[in-house]
DNA sequence: ATGTTTGCTGTACAGTGTATATTTATTTAC
DNA sequence: GTAAATAAATATACACTGTACAGCAAACAT
C-alpha cells in the first residue's frame, strides 16, 4: 500500500539516540539528562525522539536494559566454570561485581536505585535480568555444594518458612535448594551494601582503600559461608 | 537602623514551609516534589520561599539534615544501654534500623541514596549525622567487647593497613579500635544492602517476608561477628 | 515622622516533557 | 510515470519547572 519502515535505517537511528543518550549521561550525568538535550546532541528536533520511543520513561529503560545486560555480562566473564577452586572462583565473581558498579555508578543507581524521580523500571523488564545475573553467583555456589567444598554453618539452614517458601516458588535454577538462593540473596545484599555506599559516596573519610575494603569483606564472606576455612 | 528580622516569626513560617515540604514528599513522592508545589500548599508565591531558602537544594538540605536527625535518633531510642544481653542488645538496634527505613523509604533514599538528579548533600552536614548515627552501633560494640561478650573470628583482624590506618584516624569514639570500627562499618554494609533492596523493590517477588529474612540475616550477623554463639 | 529593611508579590526567562498539526520525503500500487 | 499513503522530521503550543529581578506594603529603629 506505502512506505513501511525501513527496520534497518529504525534500529541505526533509535542506536544512535541511545549512544547520544549514553554519552550525555557519562559526561553530564543525570543532572544534565535530558530529552531535549539528547536531541540538540545529534541534532534533531526533540520531538523527532518520538518516533523511536514513546517517552522519555521508555527511552531510560533502553538504556537500563542495556546497562543492566552489561552488568550481567562482565559478572558472568568473571566466572571461571573450569576453576576448581570454588572460594576463589565465587571470590572472583564478587570483585567483579564491584568492579562494574565502580566503573559504572550511575548504570548501577539506574538499575538497582531509583535516581530519577518519577521514573520506576517495570518489574517485567528487570526481574529476568537480574535472575539472569545472580544465576552466576548461585551457579558457582551451586557447584561448589554438589562439588561438598560449601558448608554452610547451621543457622543459615533456619530460614523463616515465610521466606523459604516464596524463595522456593521462583522459577529460575531449580537445581538450587531454598537454602541455597537464600544464601545467594544474602550474599547480594552484602556486596550491594558495600558497592551503595561507595558510591554514593557515604563513606568517602571512612574507608581509604575500598577495593581493601571490600576484599576483606568477600574474605570473611567467603569463611562465613563455608567457601573458605576459618584459618 | 531598621527593621530587624523578627527570629521566631521567621523560624516559625520556616518550619510551616519545611512541613508543607514533608506532605508534599509523603503524599506526591519525589517525582511532584518541586518547590512550587510546596508554595501551593501553603498557599505562598513562590518566590516567597526564597526569603527562607537561598535556593530549592538548600531546602533538600534542610529536610535530610531533619531525616537524618530522626533517623538517628530512632537508632538512639532503640538501644537500651542498660541490657546485659548484647546480643539482643545490638539486635534491636539493627531492627530499628531497618524499621526506620522501610517507615521512611524516601527520607533514607536521601539520606544515602542519591535520588534527586543534580542534587548532592554537602558532605559537612551529613558526615556528622551518620557519625552520630552509627556510633550507637559502634557503642554497643565497644561495651560488648569491654564485657568479653564479643569475640569476632581471627579473620576480622586481617584488615588491609591502606584501610585501618584510615579508619584508625577517624575523629569518632576514640575507645573504639580500628578492628571495631571495620567491623562496625561491615555491619552498616549488611543492613544497608538489606533495607536498599528492599524498599526499591529489587527483591519484592524473591522475599515474601522482608522482616524474616532481614531478622533471618541480623541473627547470622550476630554468629558470625562473636556476639551468638554458633549454636 | 523618616528612612530602611523584611516579607512578600508579580513578572519574566530559560529550561523541561509532550500533545498536536504540519511539512517533507520515500515507497508502493496502479 | 503518476498518485496515494505513510514514515520521519519539524514547528508550534501548553503546562510545568527553578530562579533572577523589580516593586510594594508593613514594621521597626532612629
Amino acid at each position: 500500500m506505502a512506505r513501511p519502515v525501513n527496520q534497518q535505517l529504525h534500529q541505526a537511528r533509535r542506536e544512535e539516540i541511545l549512544v547520544a543518550a549514553r554519552a550525555q549521561l557519562a559526561e553530564e550525568g543525570l543532572g544534565g539528562f535530558s530529552l531535549r538535550a539528547i536531541a540538540r546532541r545529534i541534532e534533531l528536533a526533540p520531538n523527532a525522539l518520538y518516533t523511536y520511543f514513546p517517552c522519555l520513561d521508555d527511552l531510560i529503560t533502553a538504556l537500563l536494559v542495556d546497562a543492566f545486560q552489561q552488568f550481567a555480562a562482565a559478572i558472568a566473564a568473571a566466572d571461571n566454570a573450569e576453576c576448581p577452586d570454588y572460594a576463589h572462583r565465587f571470590g572472583s565473581v564478587c570483585m567483579a561485581y564491584r568492579a562494574w558498579a565502580v566503573a559504572h555508578p550511575t548504570d548501577y543507581d539506574l538499575i538497582f536505585g531509583r535516581p530519577i524521580p518519577g521514573y520506576h523500571a517495570p518489574e517485567a523488564v528487570t526481574s529476568p535480568l537480574a535472575i539472569q545475573a545472580l544465576s552466576v553467583g548461585l551457579g558457582v555456589l551451586v557447584d561448589a555444594a554438589r562439588a561438598g567444598w560449601l558448608q554452610p554453618p547451621p543457622y543459615y539452614q533456619d530460614i523463616p518458612p515465610t521466606v523459604s517458601t516464596v524463595i522456593a516458588a521462583q522459577p529460575y535454577h531449580p537445581d538450587a535448594s531454598p537454602a541455597l538462593r537464600s544464601l545467594m540473596l544474602s550474599v547480594w545484599s552484602r556486596l550491594h551494601g558495600m558497592v551503595m555506599l561507595e558510591i554514593h559516596g557515604n563513606v568517602d573519610q571512612a574507608v581509604g582503600d575500598f577495593v581493601g575494603f571490600y576484599a576483606h569483606n568477600v574474605r570473611a564472606l567467603l569463611v562465613e559461608i563455608g567457601l573458605l576455612p576459618t584459618r
